[in-house]
RNA sequence: GGAGAGGUGGCAGAGUGGUCGAAUGUACCUGACUCGAAAUCAGGCGUAGCGUUUACGCUACCGUGGGUUCGAAUCCCACCCUCUCCGCCA
């Protein structure tokens, strides 16, 4: 969420910054929703402020066992107005801040225009292309052998789920682990175990709710209303109990900060998890259908940080090279690109997208995403930490995958396959292979 | 699933219809005392919004949402959460 003071002074400048993004701001809506919300406020206001005021005569008239009889029929004469304005000032406060929440992060003033991914900036390219006297066969192809399993997931669940046998399951479990003493024994990161599901309030923290509901897995609980109203004694009240599964590690942990305020010396906190992630993704059909590219489930291991605004940004290239060590590590080959405007998630201010090499299809494919959210996710959390004068101040959020293990698994097969269609296990993961070097059919 | 207790400021904890935005303690800040510190004394110390934007004034917030009332932390209803005991369970 932007800030709505930011709005107000600068509403065109800010418009312009989002037009980058291919977002259309409603600048005339936000004009005549401020301007009701601020008459609406003054009149609300004044009405309380004499309610208040009668309303404190009578206590002291009653005290000293005067007749009050004259102050209550006045102040019964406000009633209604002020019901009514008070009902107003809730509908248009709703109306403004429904608003803001469908209004994506500002992008910092170093992103690159452009309308595609097909503008993104290349950062560096790291590594040496592998180079193969055979023809190469896809993570598909080398892992039928090895234990990957389409057909029975299928069967289980559907498409777009996978399943593991074997050697491949451990090199799978090899990767997450190899990932997460990684973070947390060299780059000085937390680790975490959190809740898989999690409630309405915490996806909107992070930006995932309201906008994008369909790309979630929604979880209803019996006898729980979704998000409708339900009557009882005349009256409407809603409810909304539903949980989700997450599409990210970065919603539970980030909002362990929500509603805090932490002290100042405790940044910057650095978390990392490993967790499965759930996608539904809807409106992806026919792309990727092939592999484990894309699926509706996925582990990845996240780096989160919550920091101080001073620092987020050396923040975001030192989570950056923390994602990219671990590629280093594995022996891959990536390069790191810098989205543009229109290439960028709704809460991110600056996003690094780090490609890994995929022999089999020529190119590089998407392993890893570290943004910079500034303090978009922190102001809908009031994630805070009290600054050197002592006050609250918005905190800084960060994230990136570190790295997505199922694509790095497709990474692993593709790039280390042999002609015999055997795969040499990197040596960083032997120790976590029970000394295993090589991956046979 | 059943029974009970409870959710108040950074923390602890009072407050059962009217000078309560909230006592007191503690933490923190400032000053005095001290060579300095501790102890002691005095003062200050929640968040957000609105209007003038310095001084100030007003409004909202005591788990959440409704209701009763001229007036609600306090009464009523619903929901959420925490704790204790019983049952079931990995």
């Amino acid at each position: 969420m932007l800030d709505i003071q930011t709005l107000r002074n600068d509403l065109d400048g800010v418009a312009a910054r989002l037009a980058t993004r291919g977002f259309v701001l409603d600048k005339e809506k936000f004009a005549q929703l401020e301007a009701e919300r601020k008459n609406i406020q003054s009149r609300t206001q004044e009405l309380q402020a004499r309610r208040n005021s009668s309303s404190k005569l009578i206590g002291q008239a009653k005290a000293k066992g005067e007749d009050v009889s004259a102050i209550m029929a006045q102040v019964a004469t406000l009633g209604d107005d002020l019901k009514q304005a008070e009902v107003q000032l809730g509908v248009v406060q709703n109306a403004l801040q429904a608003l803001l929440e469908m209004i994506p992060n500002s992008p910092h003033g170093s992103v690159p225009f452009g309308k595609s991914e097909a503008d993104n900036l290349e950062v560096r390219k790291v590594g040496n292309i592998p180079k193969f006297d055979f023809a190469v066969k896809d993570h598909v192809d080398l892992g039928e052998k090895l234990g990957l399993d389409f057909d029975t997931a299928t069967k289980i669940s559907g498409a777009r789920f996978s399943l593991l046998k074997g050697g491949l399951a451990r090199l799978h479990r090899a990767l997450a682990q190899f990932m997460l003493d990684t973070h947390t024994e060299q780059h000085g990161y937390t680790e975490t175990y959190v809740p898989y599901l999690v409630n309405a309030e915490s996806m909107r923290g992070t930006g995932q709710l309201p906008k994008f509901e369909e790309d979630l897995f929604k979880v209803p609980r019996q006898t729980i209303f979704d998000g409708g109203s339900t009557s009882f004694d005349g009256k409407t009240t809603t409810f909304n109990d539903n949980l989700y599964l997450i599409p990210t590690a970065e919603v539970p942990v980030t909002n362990m900060v929500r509603d805090e305020i932490v002290p100042l010396e405790d940044l910057p906190m650095k978390f990392v998890a490993h967790t499965p992630c759930f996608r539904s993704e809807a409106g992806s059909y026919g792309r990727d259908t092939r592999g484990m590219i894309r699926q509706h489930q996925f582990d990845k291991v996240e780096l989160v940080q919550m920091v101080h605004p001073d620092t987020s940004y050396a923040a975001l290239e030192q989570l950056l090279v923390h994602a990219e060590t671990i590629l280093q590590k594995l022996g891959l080959p990536y390069r790191v690109v810098k989205l543009c405007t229109g290439d960028m998630g709704f809460s991110s201010a600056l996003t690094y997208d780090i490609e890994v090499w995929l022999p089999a299809q020529n190119t590089y494919r998407e392993i890893s995403s570290c943004s910079n959210f500034e303090a978009f996710q922190a102001r809908r959390m009031q994630a805070r930490f009290r600054n050197a004068q002592g006050k609250p101040e918005l905190l800084h959020t960060l994230n990136g995958s570190g790295l997505a293990v199922g694509r790095t698994l497709v990474a692993v097969l593709e790039n280390y396959q042999q002609a015999d269609g055997s795969v040499v296990v990197p040596d960083v993961l032997r120790p976590y292979m029970g000394g295993k070097e090589i991956l046979a059919p």
